[in-house]
DNA sequence: TTCGTTGTCGCAAATTCTTGCAAATAAAAG
DNA sequence: CTTTTATTTGCAAGAATTTGCGACAACGAA
């Protein structure tokens, strides 16, 4: 009921329709700070809609995704999500041997995103990049 | 049989064993250009060990990855592997809408990698860095 | 409001990847 | 070479995620 109207209009401006599904996991998404994982999203989606099913979720969530509404991050093995908050953006470093997930916001990657524009004519969706390496405590493990 | 010593070396130093299946891997992974998905590594692999397990694949690939000797992708929902070449480092810009992939060989990564590791004692493995966003062709079409 | 077009949903089956466990085996010790 | 012991494997069961398809519903047109 807040601020879904220009999510909403990016789908219906490319033909996609809303649903009461896709606003229930809107909803969800947007009701959190951190990430959440696809199978909560389903969990707090039952209590509004019993009936739907897990692979709506994970189609909607990929639908958003796509439009660039909410951002993906894998953890372990698992898909999580959250709102793409282009104005305070979220980046995320996962380590590889503890799966710990560390969020920071690089200004720094501004200028990195540019050359690859230039360069590539791809442009990145920074608010979705993760970055593998080894965090502290597992580094002082070994 | 050619430059595999030191993944060999990297093994047994952690009391890990090099055994026939996971030279396979290795041996597979290592001759191809590109990535290559786990699918393929298994066909290839029955080849000369009709009996390997899928899980076999997964589980030496999973070990490849966390020794640094491959590097893990995701293109579309499968999971690709490639050799770490750290002296040629290959980074990934995924396409969201086409599932395409570019290689890049970004030298302006290195500053930001000292940053982070300064800033936060993250150890990023730049060689397993994938930048998602949409490119150029796809950009075009909407 | 009603109708028709087309996107979407729920269901079930298929893929893809992971894990538990007993048997097999690599590497070290004798 | 044989024994010992801890790691790996293969198999089977199990998560996690995706896809095909007929029934259904959103929304513009009439």
């Amino acid at each position: 009921m807040s601020g879904h109207e220009s999510a909403v209009a990016r789908l219906r401006s490319q033909g996609y329709r809303m649903t009461p599904q896709r606003l229930s996991v809107l909803d969800i998404v947007a009701g959190r700070t951190g990430h959440i994982g696809a199978d909560e999203v389903w969990n707090l989606a039952k209590e509004q809609h019993p009936f739907v099913d897990l692979a709506t979720i994970y189609r909607t969530l990929q639908l958003l995704k796509q439009l660039g509404v909410v951002t993906e991050v894998i953890i372990g093995n698992k898909l999580h999500f959250e709102m793409a908050d282009h104005h305070n953006r979220h980046n995320h470093m996962v380590c590889s041997v503890c799966d710990g997930v560390q969020t920071l916001t690089p200004n720094y990657l501004a200028e990195f995103s540019q050359r690859l524009e230039q360069e590539f004519g791809f442009s990145p969706n920074l608010d979705n990049i993760t970055i593998g390496g080894v965090c502290n405590q597992c580094r002082a493990v070994t």
